[in-house]
DNA sequence: AGCGTAACGATTTTT
DNA sequence: TCGTTACGCT
């Protein structure tokens, strides 16, 4: 594999410090003079000494581990690097960063910073220059996507063989999995052990409940989940000292805490909440295992480390050797994962941790122009309990970040998907975001983009791993590999139907319980009772089971997934109806066949254990990509990415801020870093909407523009809204006594006012617009009044109830009136639709 | 046992 | 509004 000559750039990166790229040049185009980074191409690489230390810690489980431990000393490829090369185009504190190799290091690194180049560029550096081995280094990161971003640049610079075989890159779940299944043994974790999501915990969570009688309306099995996670992400099991037990809930919480740990051992499962904790046990209680580690970890780097919670930051400790050589990476200002035990006190008190600490600050920012900057600058200045830190941009001018007050969600929409329409010559479609609170509000894009013929991609909702039909196959799988796993076991015994009911089950599940076994000890107990009338048929699904499980030893993943379909007949019992959903849902387990072929053909280890981790451990950002189509998302999902065009939207209050941290000051700081996040994640062109009023649960409200849009520098800002001044409310009487009044904006604009660029679709839009509001009165009844409304008239709609006109634009049928109800709320509906009171 | 309907409930973010 | 669940009917 040996490169005739290496690439010799990072495909993706930033531009030298020193060349700031035009801000509304293409960033497609990488510098194309960009600096070599590796003199001599891998082919020609002498000999090189190789450090005594590149041969790996002796270990008895090293060998167990197919790929990843056994590194090639002497083919390692690993060519010498330059290391002005390696620094040229860095500016100086990504230059220091790189270069300092020794001892506990923070990286402050602000959004655009350039920080994943410096990451990979201290990976070269530790391995080309300091000649450390790849698999001494451990790098995690908070994605698998980024994970496999750094992969990709870092084996651009070493050759792929170096990242593949040895260096430890990934997330912390995801290194957390390799651990256990190194050195599980050490806790009883069996080295089959599966991986359960959060459905599947819950699932289990319901499963101990019933088992100790304990009603769910008073301890939903969600918010025990939850509580067992709170538990573990501060590394307390359920027999810990320190675990709350004061009063009965407490105590009854623990009770539950412990069954649940005692199930999972029994079914040989771990939770998410496992793969760190876990771990931090065996490298802080088994020193057999942590000293191997921290022997073997000669450099550790953690990226966003503000989003760190409490085990893995424990983890990170008991994974360190005493050089203390950790390069934590991360910007306070974007730490938006504290509800999930994220705490950005890891960050802020990184040096009380590690005295000594030095500390580098990365504020130049390449990514924005200097008004996106100033503005979510601007926002984020007003959180306290901040490192503190101004980035600032080499390049000046560049557009205004656009505001834009909505009356309604399908107007912001509507605003926001012209906005893409009249920029869409000027970067590609993949170059649009569509960021959201909620994936809730992805639906009104939606609509609009479709109207418009726009393609996009929603990331958010349902998973493709998260779908039924998926699950199923998947705990077919899982099964095979571990048969005591209860959850796998219970989803598909009965499906498809083999006529083994609730009745079964439940006769299964007690004579489990009764003899202290797994479910499936006990299934196939049932099946060879011979006063069970259900036996026959439990006999024949254990001999499949028995029979497809025998695969395992000489079939690949893709195989025994095909076994499976064919032996269960799934697939035809998917399609037994003919339905348009069946074939759908069929189709969707095609493709998943199709994902497992593929990883057969391009991994190493193609082993159905290996594949079932990775599947365990992919959220919906790692679905795969491709097409060039507008992207929306959370904001959350948002981090560390980049975009040309960036909409924040529903830049309200209760949204935005969300009305669960309205009361928590902390909460509200959390609620503008998010924003601060989905902000800086444009590079040319920012928009923040908010709408007026918007449908929620089910029903439309008022909503007031969000705190977060008070006090931005204007200088910066470009109005969209420059239409008549909003009515005063004194002008009109209140349609109700008592209720509010939510200033509605008058008059449709003449012309479209943030057409500027391509204002061709002025007409369209009218269209658009009236279509919309039929839709919304789907509904209206026959008509009495069909014109001659005038404002201040009162009037009723069957739907909204009682109002008073506000205005009347034409006149006639297709005459449009404004129509303030009773709730507070202003409507644009078309006249036929109203009646008199 | 399986399907359909009706009522109900729940709506933040995700490795 | 939507999705799930529970129950009742076939």
């Amino acid at each position: 594999m040996a490169h005739p000559q290496l690439p010799l750039f990072e495909p993706s990166d930033d531009p030298p410090a020193a060349a700031p790229r035009a801000p509304l040049a293409s960033s497609r185009t990488p510098a194309s003079a960009a600096t070599p980074v590796v003199s001599t191409p891998a082919s020609a690489t002498p000999a090189v000494a190789t450090p005594a230390s590149a041969t790996p810690p002796v270990s008895a489980s090293a060998s167990a581990t197919p790929p990843a431990v056994a590194p090639k000393p002497a083919r390692t490829q690993r060519p010498p690097v330059d290391p002005e090369t390696l620094l040229a185009d860095l500016n100086e504190p990504q230059r220091e960063s790189v270069m300092h190799s020794e001892g506990p290091l923070l990286v402050l690194a602000g959004a655009g910073s350039g920080k994943t180049r410096a990451l990979v560029r201290k990976i070269a550096w530790l391995i080309g220059v300091e000649r450390m081995a790849p698999w001494q280094i451990l790098a995690v990161t908070f994605t698998n996507k980024a994970a496999a971003e750094m992969r990709e640049r870092a084996g651009h610079m070493l050759g792929q063989e170096t990242v593949e075989n040895g260096l430890w890159l990934g997330t912390f779940h995801a290194i957390g999995v390799r651990l256990l299944r190194m050195h599980g043994h050490h806790l009883g974790i069996p080295r089959s052990f599966v991986i359960h999501d959060a459905d599947d915990s819950e699932t289990m969570v319901k499963r101990v409940l019933k088992r100790l009688n304990i009603d769910e309306k008073s301890f939903p099995a969600r918010s025990v989940r939850s509580y067992i996670d709170k538990q573990k992400q501060v590394c307390r099991g359920p027999d810990a000292p320190d675990l709350p037990t004061g009063t009965l809930v407490e105590r009854r919480h623990a009770q539950i805490y412990a069954a649940y740990e005692a199930e999972m051992k029994q079914a040989g499962a771990v939770d998410f909440s496992d793969l760190i904790w876990l771990p931090y046990r065996l490298a802080s209680e088994v020193p057999q295992v942590g000293d191997e580690l921290r022997l073997r970890f000669r450099y550790i780097l953690v990226d966003e480390f503000q989003d760190t919670n409490r085990a893995q930051f424990l983890l990170l400790k008991a994974l360190l050797g005493p050089e203390r050589n950790v390069c934590a990476v991360g910007d306070d200002d974007q730490s938006i994962y504290r509800w999930r035990g994220a705490e950005v006190e890891n960050i802020l008190e990184f040096d009380r941790e590690f005295p000594g600490a030095t500390v580098i600050r990365f504020e130049q920012n390449y990514r924005s122009t200097r008004p996106i900057l100033d503005v979510s600058g601007a926002l984020i200045a007003k959180n306290r309990g901040r490192h503190g830190k101004t980035l600032f941009t080499a390049r000046d001018g560049g557009e205004k970040v656009r505001l834009f007050a909505a009356e309604s969600e399908s107007e912001e929409a509507d605003y926001v998907v012209r906005r893409i329409a009249a920029l869409r010559g000027k970067h590609p479609l993949r170059e649009f975001a569509i960021i959201y609170r909620t994936n809730a509000q992805s639906r009104s894009f939606e609509d609009r983009l479709r109207a418009y013929a726009i393609p996009y991609k929603v990331f958010g909702g349902l998973r493709f791993y998260d779908r039924a039909e998926i699950k199923d196959v998947l705990a077919y799988l899982r099964l095979l590999q571990s048969p005591s796993d209860p959850i796998a076991l219970d989803r598909i015994l009965n499906r498809p139907n083999r006529g083994i009911g609730a009745t079964t089950v439940a006769r299964i599940e007690a004579r489990s319980q009764a003899s202290n076994e797994t479910l499936w000890a006990a299934l196939c107990a049932e099946a060879v009772d011979t006063t069970s009338s259900a036996a026959p048929k439990l006999r024949a699904f254990v001999d499949l089971i028995i029979e497809l499980q025998a695969l395992l030893a000489h079939e690949t993943a893709l195989g025994v997934a095909r076994a499976v379909l064919a032996k269960t007949g799934y697939l035809a019992w998917l399609q037994k109806d003919g339905s348009v959903e069946g074939e759908t849902r069929a189709e969707n387990v095609r493709e998943l066949l199709a994902a497992l072929g593929e990883f057969s053909d391009q991994r190493a280890d193609n082993s159905l254990a290996a594949w079932l981790d990775e599947v365990a451990l992919v959220s919906n950002l790692d679905e795969k990509q491709g097409d060039d189509a507008v992207v929306l998302l959370t904001a959350h999902m948002a981090k560390g990415l980049e975009f040309d065009v960036v909409f924040v939207t529903g830049m309200e209050e209760d949204l935005m801020p969300h009305f669960n941290s309205r009361d928590d000051h902390a909460s509200i700081e959390e609620e503008r870093r998010l924003v601060y996040v989905a902000m800086t994640r444009a590079r040319h062109h920012l928009h923040l909407s908010h709408a007026s009023s918007r449908r929620r649960f089910g029903q439309t409200r008022p909503a007031l523009p969000s705190r977060f849009l008070d006090g931005l520098p204007g200088e910066h800002l470009l109005d969209e809204n420059p239409r008549p001044a909003r009515r005063p409310r004194t002008e009109l009487p209140a349609a109700r006594p008592g209720l509010a009044w939510s200033s509605p904006r008058t008059a449709t604009p003449k012309a479209d006012p943030y057409a500027d660029p391509v204002p061709d679709w002025e007409n369209e839009s009218q269209d658009a617009a009236d279509k919309r509001n039929h839709r919304v009165l789907g509904t209206a009844s026959p008509t009495t009044a069909a014109s001659g409304w005038a404002r201040g008239m009162r009037c009723f709609h069957p739907q909204f109830g009682e109002g008073i006109v506000t205005t009347v634009e034409g006149a006639g049928e297709r005459a449009k009136v404004t129509v303030s109800f009773w709730d507070g709320i202003a409507r644009k509906l078309i006249a036929k639709a109203l009646s008199e009171p």
